[in-house]
DNA sequence: TGGAATGTTGGAAC
DNA sequence: CGTTCCAACATTCC
């Protein structure tokens, strides 16, 4: 389940229980004990890419999906959940193989929201800056950097490249003024189109390059390689997606 | 059915 | 001591 649309999505899903009191805590974790979290209030969730933030009075709960964790709301899985809150109103949030953790109130102040693509606070001019300063990196592995693109993930990725037609082995330091400025707005607006297909139960079909074998706009196979420092799938034509180095 | 995948981390190696 | 690399982990799908 994880990019940051996905947690954008669960946020959306469990906002009403904000404010309510937790009545009851278990699950597998071994990093929290859940017998504190009874009789405190969600006093907020909040999502930092693919994070998951729950804002309690006397602590903060960090939960990261990973590659193969999943949520239920008010219905469980026929698994052990890693996580269980049973809320005052009787729903519950149930995750699974997520990893969960406690952060110290002060990591939690010094999250950067301007980084995170899905946020109201989300600041372009900050991303291309940060890109400038990183000439070397490549594109691939710059989109995948959750310190400049929080909650960006390989999905979109491949999806932005594509977009912009930019190659995945092009150095940031070498893109033209206004294909950086594709980067960075691109990668905002192909979450958000991420965001309405998943919740229409659409995304893949509008999957361009992920996981595609053909370029839909000249028609010849697209590459598939492992590229980057992040070695991660990479969906790229030839043709249509210039190198720039 | 083995392998790969929407991801990160901790520790080894240099 | 800083940087880089990779194994490990967790689960589902084809």
């Amino acid at each position: 389940m994880p990019e940051g649309p996905s947690l954008y999505i669960l946020k959306e899903q469990a906002a009403r229980f904000v404010g309510q009191e937790i009545v009851h805590a278990e699950g597998n974790t071994w990093a929290i004990d859940t017998a504190r979290l009874v009789g405190q209030p969600i006093v907020a969730l909040h999502t930092w890419g693919k994070h998951l933030l729950i804002e309690l009075p006397g602590l903060v709960l960090r939960i990261h999906f990973l590659l193969f964790g999943t949520y239920r709301i008010d219905e469980r899985r026929d698994k052990p959940a890693r996580l269980s809150l049973r809320m005052a109103d009787g729903g519950e949030l149930n995750v699974y193989a997520c990893s969960v953790r406690e952060i110290e109130r002060t990591a939690f102040e010094a999250y950067d929201f301007s980084a995170d693509v899905m946020s109201d606070q989300w600041d372009p001019k900050k991303a291309r800056k940060k890109l400038r300063a990183r000439p070397e990196l490549l594109a691939c592995d710059a989109l995948l950097d959750q310190d400049i693109f929080s909650g960006v993930g390989n999905i979109i990725k491949n999806e932005v490249l594509f977009r912009i037609r930019v190659h995945p082995l092009s150095n940031v330091g070498a893109l033209p003024a206004p294909k950086l400025r594709a980067l960075v707005d691109e990668a905002r607006q192909y979450s958000f189109d991420f965001l309405a297909w998943k919740k229409q139960f659409v995304l893949k079909q509008h999957w361009l390059a992920h996981a595609q074998k053909t370029c839909p706009r000249c028609d010849i196979p697209f590459l598939k390689a492992n590229l980057g420092r992040t070695k991660r799938r990479s969906f790229y034509c030839e043709r249509c997606q210039k190198r720039y180095n």
